[in-house]
DNA sequence: GATGAATGAGATTTCATTCAT
DNA sequence: GATGAATGAAATCTCATTCAT
């Protein structure tokens, strides 16, 4: 097997292997015993269980990400945000893998905590700079831009992440309306105009 | 010392040791040496690790809820509201231990994800309960009010979890003004009647 | 409460609470619970949790010879020998304690194997004098009389034992009379046919 | 070092340190030690030092059985029992291993009970099978055959417990023949007389 | 004499990681 | 590159015993 192909299918194995069981209670013998290898072949691959870890995470946060769509001012406004809210909860959402890692990943270690700064980070300022560029296009309300997105990311993760843990995870179109008619009311401004 | 003297010092120990280091990499050795006591004497006040970090769980919502005083019809609603904001605020960023803990919790074993469902089950059960009463008294907007209730959660515990990794912890004032700006638009009408 | 009677409740709580669970499953807190005494009292009275074992083996001891009655050559003896198998089994039978003791008591420490072997070594004495003196009576056929003593503990002690392992503990009675059938007749019969 | 190899090595190991030591003052760090290998490799091969020391338990009863030789009718018979009696007096006498486990297994915990019921169950089931084969063949005597067949373990366990406690133990020889004459001829004589 | 809080050595068990084949 | 047996540090938990009050 290729490569590529092989770190591949370790890679599916860790993510599907976390998603079921969370960081800490995942084993290395739990994400081989997934992808059938033995225990030498994973560390040709991953230099530590963190390490899959990070990668894994990565591979969530482009998932994420490439389901946004770029704000197309010649269009209708609301519709692309709708839809942009709905694509990100649907993402968040999804059973595959992307779902407690977002609860789950403090407490690993000093240079796991370094990974998991590193996503928020990064996640931070791509919506960050969405809201700057609302703001500009004068569909979003005024206010400390960082802390807001913030604030948005806890509005997306609380519910999915209570729901799981409840057992009644919302649909991704119930989270969405609702978000959307929070936002709408306080934070988006002249739609309509 | 007296057993409920003990018991509270050991509490306080853990409470502070969880904060730091989070439930997996803390360690009962941790704990007691933070209490200066002998390890026999951990487990004569608590049955296990686990056992301690629920403790602790409790008393964390305690202190929480604590804050919140009930709204008086009889006077202004909108400095109420703000009070309460940033009370609730106020405990959750307290540096002294109520902090990473709420996003810890999760995998450490089935009863421990079940006190943690617990937790949240009762902090929505709550904060639900007052978005109802809210809605009587005309200044909470329509939606589903249990799904609400998580967003509101979210709301609070994200810009508090990530202005921590960042180590760039917003101040309960900033964060309960951008909250109520946020809120009074599109979830909080006729404050001004 | 004088000291003896202290002593004797705790021998007592510790009898029992050693049958119940034996040497190794009961801890110093089970006696202390049962006799409802502080911890320090316990040991204001016994040095050790072995101490107090060797202290209820030897009352042990004693409740089983104390059933004993010697045989006397002018009375039928057949009886008398029927009757003191009886109380032996009896004795050695009695729910109250002295059952799993007779297996429980090796592997504890060096001073506790000296124990049991000080104990087994004292019976074995004295069954063995039983046996010569049943000899010169002209009762007990020839042998090597230690190791028939050792026997005989044996063939008294393995079905009351093994009754219990089974939960079908054989009646004084029965047992009684199969012992006296074996060792006055013999098992095996007819081999020189 | 093939697995199955290791396993033995191990199971012999522990085999020995349990006929030293007994169960509870045995140690995996002693087991360990004795087959020269880590921690951690004992715990590949055996899931708890329970789980080793049922799986010593076994390998004894097959050590016990296998010596046994059926009684053949066609040949005289006297003889044959005669050996099969020094031949497991010699395999519960054999300083290997197979020695205080007999009385050290009880008291470990529920299931190492339930094991060592297991064991006596089926030891007390092929004794009394070959009692009533031996009624059949007109060889044996009356009786209670259950009963008997406790006796009979009784018989032969007693004298070699009693003896390496003392550090006297009986020859093979001595004991098979002391047994056969108790067996054969009875130990009472000449009561009615 | 009685109390019971405190002790701490020692036991079992886990599991990420290594490395010879 | 793949394998998987071996490793051992580190963690949790137990409980007989002590000793100040």
């Amino acid at each position: 097997m290729e490569p590529e192909d092989r770190r591949s299918q370790l890679l599916d194995s860790a993510r599907q292997v976390f998603a079921e069981k969370g960081y800490h209670r995942a084993s290395v013998a739990d994400i081989i015993r997934e992808a059938g290898v033995a225990r030498g072949t994973f560390y040709n691959y991953f230099e530590s269980k963190r390490a899959v870890f990070q990668a894994v995470l990565e591979g969530i946060m482009d998932d994420i990400w490439s389901v946004v769509v770029p704000i197309d001012v010649g269009q209708p406004i609301e519709a692309q945000v709708r839809l942009n809210i709905a694509r990100i909860v649907e993402a968040v959402v999804d059973p595959a893998a992307s779902r407690l890692l977002l609860t789950e990943a403090v407490g690993i270690d000093a240079e796991g905590d370094a990974a998991v700064r590193d996503f928020y980070a990064r996640a931070t300022d791509r919506v960050q700079l969405a809201l700057v560029r609302g703001q500009r296009m004068g569909v979003v309300a005024d206010g400390d831009m960082r802390l807001v997105a913030r604030c948005l990311m806890g509005l997306v993760k609380e519910p999915v992440f209570q729901g799981r843990l409840a057992g009644e995870a919302p649909t991704p179109k119930e989270l969405a309306d609702e978000l959307f008619r929070l936002l709408s009311g306080g934070l988006l401004v002249g739609l309509k105009g």
